[in-house]
DNA sequence: ATAGCGCCCTGGTGGC
DNA sequence: TGCCACCAGGGCGCTA
């Protein structure tokens, strides 16, 4: 599932290739996978202009367009938000190249590559923002980015605050902190030995701290191996992730506890799989 | 305002 | 081997 880490590695990946490029078309295959637009009309906002950029704010990423002309100051930038949810696939690749066979949006580029927009559970989406047309609430709405000097221990015992529900299903609302997913923000609270059950005010500021820096952590390292791979994600240039390999509690309920040797318990909260050390998260 | 739940969707898995 | 219920879950909309 594409957390922040998976989010982030694709983006470094499409800047290295997407900037400068022109969308010389715009092939959809799935008309709902584009939100807030018609084909024709995403057609007609993209063909002809070159990406200026790639960024990402939590598991959004963000493809601004070039402007047509000169535009006035206070303009929202205009560009192209995508969201992988659970299955998405964001890849260049040569037009000439196998495409996914769940290939939704094509965007045909001047230099014989394409960028594909792949996704087996057409949850993903992809939202045309600009003047007139806003970015989804889910982004307007977002908390701050975890690796941001501005996140510091205080935001985030503010976000815990008052909150009496579950700390992951905090973790997990995207209004505290932006692109913690449900792999990480298991792996985050093993790493700080705080019980995911516990409610997110009952933290000291002790705990606070120590989930602060295990959630950066966490987040840092799975960057640097270029994310987790379960089974569909896949970075900008179709491969998989390897942090995988490093997870301590995600999907190993029933195997020991890296730590102690207890088995690792699984429940069920906010609706997800979680998996946690009943002996060293308290 | 907050917490919790169902829904969307499809492929993979495990039980019989 | 075949069938089928069930599971995975991010964000959103709804309810209490």
């Amino acid at each position: 599932m594409p957390e922040l880490p998976e989010v982030e590695t694709v983006r470094r990946q499409l800047a290295a290739a997407l900037p400068g490029r022109t969308v010389v078309d715009v092939d959809v295959r799935l008309a709902r996978t584009v939100q807030n637009a018609t084909p024709e009309e995403l057609a007609a906002f993209v063909r002809g202009r070159a990406f200026a950029g790639v960024g990402r704010r939590g598991k959004y990423l963000l493809l601004p367009l070039q402007p047509r002309r000169e535009g006035g100051a206070g303009d929202e930038p205009e560009q192209l938000v995508v969201h992988l949810r659970m299955t998405g696939r964001l890849t260049v690749a040569g037009a000439r190249e196998a495409a996914d066979p769940y290939t939704r949006v094509v965007f045909v580029l001047d230099d014989g590559r394409e960028l594909r927009f792949a996704d087996v559970r057409t949850f993903g989406t992809i939202h045309l923002c600009g003047p007139g047309r806003p970015a989804p609430r889910g982004l307007q709405e977002l908390g701050p980015e975890p690796l941001d000097d501005a996140f510091t221990p205080d935001v985030l015992a503010a976000a815990l605050r008052g909150r009496r529900a579950p700390v992951k299903a905090v973790l997990l609302d995207q209004r505290c902190v932006a692109g913690v997913g449900n792999i990480y923000a298991d792996e985050a609270l093993f790493a700080a030995g705080i019980h995911p059950g516990r409610a997110a005010a009952s933290l000291t500021a002790e705990e606070t701290a120590l989930l602060h820096a295990a959630l950066r952590q966490v987040l840092e390292k799975a960057i640097a191996f270029g994310g987790t791979t379960i089974r569909d994600y896949v970075n900008g240039n179709g491969a998989p992730g390897g942090f995988q390999r490093c997870l301590q509690v995600y999907g190993r309920a029933g195997e020991p506890c890296p730590h102690c040797g207890e088995p690792i318990a699984r429940l069920r909260l906010a609706g997800r799989g979680t998996h946690f050390c009943p002996r060293c998260q308290r």
